[in-house]
DNA sequence: GCAAATGGTGCGATTATCGCACACAATGGG
DNA sequence: CCCATTGTGTGCGATAATCGCACCATTTGC
């Protein structure tokens, strides 16, 4: 059955893989076998690959990924020059203004931050770094990506968007979320405050694709950073003018 | 032939995409086909399915991996509690010693940083960030793994050194390497400089270990700051001190 | 002592995978 | 201009790998 040019039990596999994003520490075989709709003995048999091959490890209890998934996001990140060209950048702009910066792109439903800069002053960290997820819809990283992106992203997410609010400020509305999106295309820049966490804001500008997926800078501070007149337009420029120098030396593809 | 418990084709499908691993920006179907040893006919349809499922996708020219293995490693960190007490415990170890920080681990043959900090003074960078692979046994970092690790691991990471040496410094004697890896274990901490790149030196201090496989802390900088008297011993207090902070607070396993 | 959940595994039928083979385009050197 | 080389796409038959049910052991909780 089904398609010649499509490796069943690789798609599996990665499937199991897969079961153990969005921060699961661990996790037993019987409920991978649930999270993935598997057979329990195709499950096992996947997982002890997965073992011989060193993607996950066995602790007391339960699975969990091994460092070798890290070896692979290198590979993404070493061919993007971020450790050279894109890190220094994200450096300066956070010390210029005073607050954590990241470049982010999207895997699938999702805003992923590629790289992320906090200043020395900051001494609290919002527990977001490289490969975290956050929504499209909720903030202003995503949103700016989905500006950038297909119409058909944007439908994808508003069907597959959670029905429970992050917070009492989240827009739930689809038109007025399609709005917000358009803004952002607008403008040439993506605000939100509040809508994915109590006291925290974003912008975000976009930088440009390389490849298909387009790519945004984005910072993010407390909601009351963005008070001061004029403050907005500082943060813009400096956006800007670094999402500049990162497309003028990167992406050398 | 062979195992029952083993799934080859995910085993080769991982393989295909361990052939980005090392900085390869893009690969095109033959590189692959070469690189892992495969049919092409079979690489062709293993990099349809990986196109299909998120992990590559199509560049002009060439395959190269998609944000979605970030998500991947996102995984990995999150699990590991990397945002919220690690990146703090190194971003301070790094503004008190002016001196690089990074978080490792061991994949395979090879050390691979799991967390970096750089302090905000650092105007140029190595170009080594997360996920970023290390040589085992010609830096501070991958000393401190092998002599947490099995003797096993040395073994192989002597069989399999490199008959090329890095730097006109690198030791390549078997043994004189060995001896290397059985100082650090007796002193508690791993110095080397050099070897790997010239010009520059690193520290690494255990910090004890999260499963099977240790994680150590470890400091980069350029030769010459280890040249005042008293500097060394600095250095390592900060570097225990730290690897205790991460210790008590993090990997809660 | 029973029930439910987890872990391990054998085995036959199915079918997905393999890898050769053929076909075609683009490139470049002689 | 031709031929050798390299990359790409794909059909197909034989084989072997995968599937998933079934059975059994062990543990945990009531």
């Amino acid at each position: 059955m089904s398609d010649r040019d499509f490796a069943q039990t690789l798609a599996k596999g990665l499937e199991v893989l897969a079961c153990f994003e969005g921060g699961m520490p661990q996790l037993t075989l019987p409920e991978i076998t649930r999270r993935s709709g598997l057979d329990r003995a195709v499950v096992r048999r996947l997982c002890l690959t997965l073992v011989r091959c060193g993607y996950l490890e066995e602790g007391e209890g339960g699975l969990r990924l091994a460092p070798r998934v890290l070896t692979l996001a290198g590979g993404f990140l070493g061919g993007l020059q971020v450790g050279r060209v894109v890190q220094p950048v994200l450096r300066h702009a956070a010390e210029e203004l005073d607050m954590e910066v990241a470049l982010a792109t999207r895997d699938r439903l999702h805003a992923v931050y590629v790289d992320r800069a906090a200043p020395a002053s900051a001494r609290v960290t919002l527990g977001f770094g490289i490969g975290s997820a956050l929504p499209l819809l909720h903030t202003a990283v995503g949103r700016m990506l989905l500006a950038r992106s297909g119409p058909e992203v944007l439908d994808q997410a508003l069907a597959a968007r959670s029905p429970s609010p992050y917070t009492e400020a989240t827009e739930l509305d689809a038109d007025r979320l399609r709005t917000a999106v358009e803004t952002a295309r607008e403008q040439g820049y993506a605000f939100a405050r509040d809508e994915f966490e109590l006291g925290a804001a974003g912008v975000a500008v976009p930088l440009g694709a390389l490849g298909q997926v387009p790519f945004v800078l984005a910072t993010t501070a407390s909601v009351n950073a963005f008070d001061e007149p004029g403050r907005l337009e500082r943060v813009l420029d400096v956006l800007r003018r670094s999402a500049l120098a990162i497309g003028r030396l990167g992406a050398p593809r």
